[in-house]
Order: structure tokens, then sequence, then C-alpha cells
RNA sequence: GCCCCCAUCGUCUAGCGGCCUAGGACAUCGCCCUCUCACGGCGAAGACAGGGGUUCAAAUCCCCUUGGGGGUACCA
């Protein structure tokens, strides 16, 4: 008989309390690079039964960083699609029914103990070196005691009936399998007071009426699992195939979190990140494809990703290599994409104005070319080549210490000057030959000349080329500076001298 | 406490019994290029957690210990 081969089926599933996690983005990656490299279904599903917890901006912060990262979803909020509706605060009704379902055929059960009752219980079976397990008081309640309790105005919760027999093995494509014994489970709620279903039910529910075919997640969710497959098996769904990612770390190897710095995918953005380098170095986190290969576009990630490839240890995030990632696709950049995404940036610091012409757009363009194998996020575009766009610059003080006063600074600025005021047009060769002809006036290395007149005009000792420097920043300004700076100078030596 | 997962350079990892005197990348250090800083090039240092087995042979398989992580909710 002939094998029958269903279209693969991924999901990301999360929810909508907080930002989108790198964590998360990295799952919701996983899921999205197989079901592209299986030619199969990426769904985005919307698991908001946390009423307490879910808002809007999350659910905002979501969409915006997945658009951002590229990772579109086929079914879900926008699309939509056969399965839905996406938001599981919308399909109260289905989950009801197969709670029903299950209680018909006594498979799970009403429970009137309280939280507080729970929580109470647990702690003192816990101090007792028990296991804190649900103590299955409400598991054969007569109709009668049922009412009792309910007059009482207990607002029930549905409690699914655990074996506690057996075991349940989980069959995972990344680690094999692994298995549970039965009798570590309680018998936990499907159903909330509230109508609210938990995530243990709902998932189930879900992932088999939007025929997921695989389950791609983080590991923190095996535990979970052999509860899932029981409801699985309960309502004889058949179960999906698993497979569960190794947690991302910080630095001091615990699970991710603000404390180790930028977590939320936005704010990666907002930093200055390029989302190929993002996804590049996500990709790495817990998978790799070879030896020696590091740098992959979406296209190679989507040919050559498989969960066969996935690792099974946790990966720290590793924020330097994130930036040299970074780097190597900002210096592969087209001049002319560079320069658009630099250009936001420069308006909303108010160095350039709103509307940029063609001339502003091509010296925008020589200092971000000059400026691209020197920076390594977008963010440090600005700093750095702020001297370019303000009258007013500061002076980093031991620099100008170090290479301004020098008694042959006010000299050599006015030969320069000299030069310089003449220069036309004011390129490159032509700033390059006047340097090369005071170079031979004053009989100095080319440095002791260029670095003083990079203090000058740039406010400190790092900088771009000098000529490139010069060209881009215009006639007008390189004289004014070198001008008040050879003044200053010559100031401050003769009272030095006094 | 109990259950589960994990364990190769500081970090991400390659390795799926002999190809390993363990390979690559980031970070670190040195040299070269050079007007500074980057970029780039070359090079150095740096790991199989420990202990038992199995085997002619173990980073690779098994067990224990240790260490880390996750779960143990009317969160997801």
């Amino acid at each position: 008989m002939a094998k029958v081969t269903t279209k693969v089926r991924t999901r990301f599933a999360p929810s909508p309390t907080g930002y989108l996690h790198v964590g998360g983005a990295r799952t919701a990656l996983f899921n999205w690079l197989y079901a592209r490299h299986h030619d199969g279904i990426f769904v985005l599903r919307i698991e908001d039964t946390d009423l307490e917890r879910s808002t809007e901006e999350s659910l905002t912060a979501i969409f915006e960083g997945l658009e951002w990262l590229g990772l579109d979803w086929d079914e879900g909020p926008g699309p939509e699609g056969p399965f839905g509706p996406y938001f599981q605060s919308e399909r109260l009704d289905i989950y009801r029914e197969h709670v029903q379902r299950l209680l018909d055929e006594d498979k799970a059960y009403l429970c009137y103990c309280t939280p507080e009752e729970l929580k109470q219980r647990r702690e003192e079976s816990f101090a007792r070196g028990e296991d804190p397990k649900y103590d299955r008081r409400c598991a054969c309640l007569t109709p009668a005691e049922r009412q009792a309790l309910a007059d009482k105005g207990r607002e029930p919760v549905v409690r699914f009936r655990s074996s506690d027999e057996g075991s349940t093995v989980v069959d995972d494509l990344i680690r094999g399998e692994i298995v549970f014994d039965n009798e570590m489970l309680d018998d936990f709620v499907i159903l909330k007071s509230d109508g609210m279903p938990t995530y243990n039910f709902a998932v189930v529910i879900d992932d088999h009426l939007m025929q997921i075919t695989h389950v791609i997640r983080g590991d923190d969710h095996i535990s979970n699992t052999p509860r899932q497959i029981q409801v699985y098996e309960a309502l004889d769904f058949p179960v999906p195939e698993f497979a569960h990612l190794p947690m991302i770390h910080g630095s001091d190897k615990t699970k991710l979190s603000k404390r180790h710095g930028a977590t939320s995918v936005t704010e990666y953005r907002d930093n200055g990140f390029l989302p190929e380098a993002l996804v590049n170095y996500l990709a790495l986190l817990g998978w790799s494809y070879s030896a020696t290969d590091t740098l992959f576009t979406v296209d190679e990630l989507i040919r050559k990703f498989s969960l066969d490839r996935v690792s099974r240890n946790p990966a720290v995030f590793d924020m330097k290599k994130l930036e040299w990632m970074n780097g190597v696709y900002l210096r592969e950049m087209e001049p002319d994409r560079l320069t658009d995404t630099v250009i936001p940036r420069l308006q909303r610091e108010g160095l350039i104005p709103e509307q940029v012409d063609k001339a502003t757009r091509a010296k925008i363009q020589k200092i971000a070319v000059a400026l691209q194998s020197r920076i390594r996020t977008l963010a440090e575009f600005v700093p750095s080549s702020r001297y370019f766009f303000v009258d007013d610059i500061e002076y980093n003080q031991k620099a100008v210490e170090k290479f301004l006063y020098r008694d042959y600074v006010p000299e050599l600025f006015g030969l320069l000057l000299d030069k310089l005021t003449h220069t036309e047009p004011f390129d490159e060769p032509n700033i390059e030959k006047v340097f090369l002809e005071v170079q031979a006036q004053v009989d100095r290395k080319l440095g002791e000349i260029i670095q003083p007149v990079r203090v000058a005009v740039t406010g400190t000792n790092v900088s771009p080329g000098m000529y490139e420097v010069l060209a881009a920043l215009g006639p007008a300004r390189t004289c004014h500076r070198l001008k008040t700076m050879k003044e200053m100078v010559k100031q401050k030596l003769s009272a030095d001298e006094a």
C-alpha cells in the first residue's frame, strides 16, 4: 500500500502576553523553515485564553516582529483560512463541545475545589514530602453532592481523568522516545471556571482541528506533552509528530530574559539590526548545517533546514556574534538600500530635513559607504556620522591634546587652507593632491599631517579615510573647522609660552 | 522533594566506533595591510565534566556521579 503523505502543516502559537521574544521568534522561524522546506503550510494561532495577561499591544508587537523578520503565515489572523478562527478566545464553543464529549464519556469530571483550597493542599502535601498532585476528591461526586457544592455558589472547573496505570511515550523527532509514568500525571484542569480552556487542552483541540502535522516548540513543553497525548487519545485523535527545540539561554545559562539585555525582536530592529542577520543568527541557535558554514540567506535556510540537524543542548545567546553577523550583512548591503535605511535614523535625530533632495541624498550615500565597514549596527551610524551634519562639533579633549597642541599645526593648517580654499572640484583626488604637496613642503610623515586634520575636522581621532571625509564634508565646513582650530591652537601655544 | 531534558574550546557548534595529534565561526591575543579606526589577510592560544563498563578500538554506545536547565498552576 502506498504511503499516504499528507502536506506538512506547522504552527506558531504565541500568547499575546508580551512582545515577541527572540526565543519565540526562533520557534516561529524553525516552524516556518520546516513548513517552507516541505512546501507546507505555516499557521499562526493566537493563544489568548489568559484573559488577565493578554493585551492588544502584545498582539501588535507579535505581528510586527514576525513581519519584520519575514515570517509570513499562510493561515491565521489576516489571511484567515479554512480552520479558523485563529484566536483561541473565539473558539470557546469548540472547546466546550469537546469538553462535553469527555464529560459524557466520563473521561472528565467537574471539580468544585477552589484555587485557595488547592493551593493549601498542595503546600501541605509538599511539606509532607509527597507529590503535590490533585487528590481527586471531586472525581466521584454524586449528582446530589455536585448540586450542593453548586448551591454554595462554587463555579466548577473540568478536570481530565488521567490514568495511573502504565506510561505515556513521547516520540520526539529531536530526542527520541521519552517515557513518562502515568502515575506522575494528575487530573489536570482542562476547562477553567471562567469557561476558558487551559493550554494543555486547547492546544490539542486546535492542533488537531487545524490539522497540524508537526508540533515544533521549545523543550519547556516536553513535560506537558504526555498530558496532551492523553487528551489526544481520550478524544481518539491521531497524535502529531513532536519536535522539542532546545532553550535559548542568557550568558548565565538560565532561560533568556530581560535581565540579559534586549530580548524583544522589535528592540533589535530599533537597535539597528537587520532582519536577515537576526534570522541567520537565530537559525544557528540550535541548528547547524555543516562543520564550516555559518552564513545563510533565507533561501538557503529554507533549502537546507531539517529537524535532524537540530541540537539537543541549550544555546547561549551571544550578542557579540550577532553583532558580527549584522556587520557582515551591513557590509554586503547595496549603497542605495544602505542609504534608504540610514535616512530615517538621521531624520529622527533631526540631522537632516524631512525632505531629502538629490544632493543631500548623494552626500548621505557617500558617508554611509565610508562608514559601512566601521559599524556593526545601524544605530552606530548616527553618532559616528554626526560631525558631517552639524556645525558645532564636539571635540574629544584627549585627541585635541595629543594631535592639535603641536607647534607645527598652525603653520600646517595655514598651508592646507591656502590650497584647499582654491581646490576645485573639491573631490578625493584633488584633496589628496593638496595633502601630498603640503607634505612635501613641511617634510613630515603623512600621519603627522592627517591626524591633526582629522581631529580638527571630526573632533576625534577615529574616522574613515581623510580624503573621503573631507570630500563629503565639503569645502566650507572643512575650511571653517581648520581655521577655527588653527586660531585656537595658536592661542593655546602662545598662552603656554607665557 | 518528584519527573523530564541536557553535557565537545569563554560562546555557537562539527563529530553519528577507527578518517580526531578533535574541525569551523564569534570573542581574545599577535603579525601584516595602513593617514586613525574599521574591513581584509595570516597566525596563536583554547574543549571531549568525572568515574566505571562494552569493544581490538570510544568524544562517539551503556551505567553511575556531578553540574546545568525545564516542569511540577483554574500561565502559555
